[in-house]
DNA sequence: ACCTGAACACCGTTCAAGT
DNA sequence: ACCTGAACACCGTTCAAGT
């Protein structure tokens, strides 16, 4: 990825250039604390480049949380086009997808709802956040449709599963979700906990 | 708390007042990013005199992370000693008791789970962690013993119910928990279907 | 024993100037 | 239209030197 297409040199599309060099530096360590003109150094440009794709450092966040939100997304609903196993079976199916993608992602998991991808594209973040949380909508509504679930307002529902899953995922990246400290097969426990909260 | 003690000038207890400072600041604004200078400049000493009690940012990062859960330790004890009322209420007031922690002290409470207070500390961090949990298995292991709770291993229990309530927490802070984008009650519908899951 | 001043190597950001 | 060089105001951290 370094300079395959014979480089421009004098331009080329920076911007996805920084976008793609940053996320990859997200996977390096499990902070996100990367610096803008390490960026700029890796991408080949001046430490001043960058600034004419984002307004600052903020925007670039901004950005990069978006793109996790839609790979959160994706990877949630990659999880349906499965056989029409019980709706157990898919509750757990999508709830690992969700932990597995932050406990993988740490870092790009933690900049996501880390308060500072916000400022002007907050509403965009919550509209995307919001898109993910779509797939366990409908997964809730369905059950409900087929009976499983109890017929409870099913955005409360989903609310509850999320905070379950971000829980469960955050302090897992933190360590402190290990059953060495909390029990065997804690993620089960937790999860099985929930569900048969809202199961009929 | 600025001079009253006739300040000693060339000393005096820093450290506590480096933490007290830093505290505070904390409360300021809903990030932790605060700097060491600044520390320095409103405890009314040179930028190098908080070397002398603390390695390095990090560490008073991690002694403030550990003060954090220490206080939330207490608030949670703090909710037992009412009359004894149905498990329920009890676990709701705890519930309450923990999320109104974090949205009161978000700066904190983000602190104490960025993982930027890992390092040397760790052992300590997760120890004062897992004291608060404390909290948690008792009430759990009460309500089992009473009979309300099914009986299953309390830790795994007491997992599920932390996770619930980080991840309310957590989504509470980010604003993406709010009953406008998530239906009504969310804090409550969590709750509810949690405890159900665990009920006999 | 505890603190300061000055320095080093870094940042984020800006802006005139280059191609 | 896009990029660079040099600068500004800031950090975290260190270390000889002060009291």
């Amino acid at each position: 990825m370094q300079d395959a297409p014979t480089r421009p040199y004098h331009h080329g599309d920076l911007r996805r250039t920084v976008i793609e060099t940053a996320m990859g530096m997200l996977q390096e360590d499990k902070g996100w604390q990367f610096t803008l003109r390490e960026v700029a150094r890796r991408a080949g440009v001046s430490q001043a480049a960058p600034y004419k794709h984002f307004p600052d450092k903020a925007a670039l966040l901004s950005e990069m949380a978006l793109i996790g939100f839609d790979r959160l997304h994706e990877a949630l609903a990659r999880v349906k086009p499965r056989r029409p196993k019980s709706l157990r079976d898919e509750f757990f199916a999508v709830a690992q997808t969700y932990v597995r993608f932050g406990t993988s992602n740490p870092a790009l998991y933690r900049l996501m709802f880390s308060g500072n991808a916000g400022s002007a594209a907050d509403v965009h973040l919550s509209e995307r956040a919001l898109a993910a949380f779509g797939v366990l909508i409908e997964l809730l509504e369905r059950g409900q449709a087929d009976g499983v679930l109890r017929k409870r307002d099913v955005r409360g529902q989903a609310a509850a599963c999320w905070a379950q899953m971000h829980g469960i995922t955050m302090l897992s990246i933190d360590g402190l979700f290990l059953s060495e400290k909390v029990g065997p097969d804690p993620l089960d426990t937790a999860l099985v906990a929930l569900l048969e909260g809202l199961e009929n």
